[in-house]
DNA sequence: CGGTATCCTCTTCGATACTG
DNA sequence: CAGTATCGAAGAGGATACCG
């Protein structure tokens, strides 16, 4: 349901129904590999398309261009094309607009770090 | 990708590779109306199966279903059983682990409301 | 009342190939 | 190098019906 939220968040913004906030918030990151790019982005500073495609080695081209694409469309990324010489180098970075997502990233990052730890313990004690 | 994400997140954990701690985290609630759930089982304490569809006006009855096992699976959510002459009432309660998501959920809803207001007064410039 | 199974449709996503 | 188009397979999700 991924792109179907986002979609829908859109729609009913477009509306004037605000009543979506944090689905809304939900829809900017949600999407395949889109809190993996905002944190590099913000760790790691710009970054050419290939670069971050190397990062995400498990991601297709396609997919890659598409989440890319959304993030700029929803003000998280800017896109800055370059010419040197007959190549195009095409240069990603965070907004302000979406490194301000960060805290809700780490909160994400230590909540499933706190979580799996404490499963972790479960288990062990199941173990014994 | 909501489920094909906890499918993926889960698999990667009993491989005890663990190194995927915010996507575990987004796994958690980036289903469909599942955020919404957490939210209204955190202020309204218990409910029962029909009393969270009727809040939801728009969830099928197999969605919901569905969603509430899930929850009920990741420990976020727990499910009491009761049979009161003949009739069957089911009553769904948030978890101390459910809960403990409610900051990024309220961090989830500021930034949206927020972000929403930035660009309403954006495009109040541009239509002047 | 609450849960599940079946069927059917629309969307997602990967592989591949083609453009500038 | 970066982006897009096409095609096919897998997944999501609604409608409906049936079970306890």
């Amino acid at each position: 349901m991924t792109d179907t939220l986002r979609k829908y968040t859109r729609e009913k913004i477009q509306q004037k129904d605000f009543d979506c906030a944090k689905e809304y918030t939900l829809s900017m990151f949600s999407g395949k590999y889109k809190i993996v790019i905002i944190y590099h982005l913000f760790h790691d500073g710009t970054m050419r398309f290939n670069a971050i495609q190397r990062l995400l080695d498990d991601a297709t081209h396609k997919m890659l261009a598409q989440q890319l694409k959304e993030l700029a469309a929803d003000g998280l990324v800017t896109r800055r094309e370059e010419m040197t010489n007959n190549r195009k180098a095409v240069y990603y970075s965070l907004t302000p607009t979406g490194a301000s997502l960060m805290p809700i990233i780490e909160a994400m990052f230590s909540w499933g770090t706190n979580r799996l730890d404490a499963l972790q313990l479960e288990n062990n004690f199941k173990l014994q």
